[in-house]
DNA sequence: CATGTCACG
DNA sequence: ACGTACGTGACATGA
């Protein structure tokens, strides 16, 4: 939001590169050619959809080039996202890693010209017979890339058309969402700072007192201490690392039975909203536009959702009422209202499709509460008979399938003993069959294959699926389970994100995108403007996958975006 | 920069 | 015998 072009590099042969240098601005820096001018004169190029472009990280350059006005288009190829889709598993997908994994070539980082740290220079500081090279390799390598990558990726007509028909066409979109921001309310924010602060001091005093010494509730080698070695609590797990630890479960079993533990678990969870949402946000709201720009990634995670940074606006607070009122200070502006959209159950949706069980797509086109529906089956009791405590179990046992459940994760989940878990499990594949049959299918094709894919094809892959180490080996069999219904709701919601999008710009409605959160998208929408919207968006998220079930949307619409869920 | 912890789907 | 449900990002601490 907040960039400034200092000069632009471009290739359009291997070998050959050139840079045009605008606004370099150092000491004794040469005269330049007007930066606005240039641009002015090369916008036709780079607004014209039939100029094809190709490069890398184009979100950012779609960004950068928005400050000046010009709508980048005919953006055909990302070697980030090319490299992404052929294979999302690799560490990273910045431009000099993949020089070096596909070209076998070293290029310039750009630390190396600008420097690091306190001193580092803005790449207007940097002297052009450093910046030249530097940002002609840039374009120069770029292109040689996607002559390497494009060739691999059309061997793979699935992965190709999944680049061409979902990634790229998404860039423009996450441009847009991530440019018109989300309006937070900074009074909200600050009076929900202040009470927080008054409580977190409260809580310290009483813990300190309860210790018989001061020390710092935020460090938890000094609560190690006060807990296990000052008042010799009992050790109920150690970190990874071999500390006794002082995790929220371990301090909640705690708890039952000391008092301190439960005082920890409270001043965590007040600092936690304190210093990364409440103080946070209003740091982050821009001086010209006044909203918060997130970005979102698109290459990062391998199953193929997005993450969010800068702030995280995917992980907002709502489980605990507390933490639902940092959600209040996401507001609408003057005559608008938040509208938020999610799609209901759909990896579990996902899972009726891919395994086709008939009781599991019998349920959801019947539109059953499906938690209830499972717990009518593993239990055997009539649907109206399920009790609150069944229902919760069958929640459980739902959200393990998805994870490739163990009957011991299971089992502390629900806190039963693991014998009890397992029958469970055996009730669920029994009422199931279809289910259990696609779990086994599952972990012997990604054997066979080394990989398994989402409904759209998007591939991910299990290098341990083979692994003699047989936790490598099983956790690998979980992702194989978990990957295909994770990524296939990513899938879908991309797809929906984009129709959405251009049916939103040639629309004279006046609303706009501003979060997704992995099963949910959320809009600003002037008044006027709401019903025609949920309507629209109930239809187009719904219809962005054709599954043996139903794709059921839920909207909600409020002053903010708590309300609006 | 590693570690431990905790926020989300 | 061991560790255990999938995927992320951000914070504070402390070396």
């Amino acid at each position: 939001m907040q960039a400034e072009i200092v000069g632009i590099s471009f290739a359009i042969q291997p070998g050959e590169a050139a840079y045009v240098p605008l606004a370099h601005d150092y000491e004794g820096a040469p005269a330049q050619l007007p930066r606005e001018e240039i641009l002015e004169r090369i916008k036709p190029l780079l607004e014209d959809p039939a100029r094809v472009k190709l490069g890398q990280h184009l979100k950012y350059d779609m960004n950068v080039l928005a400050n000046y006005g010009i709508t980048l288009r005919g953006i055909r190829y990302d070697t980030m996202l090319e490299s992404y889709v052929l294979d999302s598993t690799a560490t990273r997908h910045d431009m000099d890693s993949l020089a070096l994994k596909y070209l076998g070539r070293r290029t310039t980082h750009y630390e190396e010209v600008t420097g690091k740290g306190a001193k580092q220079l803005g790449f207007n500081q940097v002297p052009l017979e450093q910046a030249g090279p530097y940002a002609a390799e840039d374009a120069e390598i770029t292109l040689c890339l996607h002559r390497t990558l494009w060739p691999r990726l059309c061997e793979q007509p699935r992965l190709r058309q999944l680049f061409e028909e979902v990634e790229m066409p998404l860039v423009p979109v996450l441009s847009a969402i991530e440019r018109n921001g989300v309006l937070v309310d900074v009074a909200l924010l600050r009076q929900q700072s202040g009470e927080l602060l008054e409580k977190i001091a409260a809580i310290e005093q009483e813990a300190h007192q309860m210790a018989g010494e001061v020390f710092n509730l935020g460090s938890p080698k000094q609560i190690q201490n006060i807990l296990y070695n000052k008042l010799e609590l009992p050790v109920k797990a150690k970190t990874p690392k071999g500390q006794p630890s002082t995790a929220e479960s371990v301090l909640q079993e705690l708890a039952l039975e000391y008092p301190l533990p439960q005082l920890i678990l409270e001043y965590r969870g007040m600092s936690k909203l304190k210093s990364t949402y409440t103080d946070k946000l209003p740091e982050l709201i821009d001086p010209v536009t006044g909203r918060i720009h997130t970005s979102y990634h698109q290459a990062v995670a391998s199953t193929g959702r997005l993450s969010s940074s800068d702030p995280n606006l995917q992980n907002i607070p709502v489980r605990t009422a507390e933490g639902r009122r940092i959600r209040q200070a996401f507001i609408a502006a003057a005559g608008n209202c938040i509208v938020s959209a999610d799609y209901s159950q759909i990896e579990l949706r996902i899972m009726a499709h891919l395994s086709n069980d008939p009781r599991l797509l019998e349920a959801f086109a019947a539109g059953e509460d499906i938690h209830r529906a499972t717990a009518a089956e593993v239990f055997s009791v009539p649907l109206e008979q399920v009790s609150a405590e069944q229902r919760r179990s069958a929640k459980a046992i739902n959200f393990g399938l998805i994870y490739g459940m163990s009957a011991f994760g299971l089992a502390r989940q629900l806190g039963i003993e693991r014998g009890a878990a397992q029958e469970y499990v055996n009730r669920y594949f029994e009422r199931y069959p279809g289910v259990k049959q696609f779990m086994e299918n599952t972990r012997e094709l990604a054997k066979q294959q080394g990989y398994v894919e989402t409904i759209f094809g998007r591939r991910l892959y299990l290098p341990e699926i083979s692994a003699a180490n047989a936790q490598r080996r099983q956790y690998a069999e979980r992702t194989a389970i978990n990957a295909p219904m994770q990524g296939s709701a990513a899938d879908i919601i991309k797809r929906a994100m984009t129709d959405i999008h251009h049916w939103l710009q040639q629309s004279s409605l006046a609303a706009r995108m501003i979060m997704q959160v992995h099963d949910e998208l959320v809009f600003e929408v002037t008044r006027t403007d709401t019903d025609n919207l949920c309507r629209q968006l109930k239809q187009r998220m719904a219809a962005a996958a054709d599954l043996n079930v139903p794709l059921v949307v839920d909207v909600g619409i409020g002053e903010n975006w708590d309300q609006a869920h």
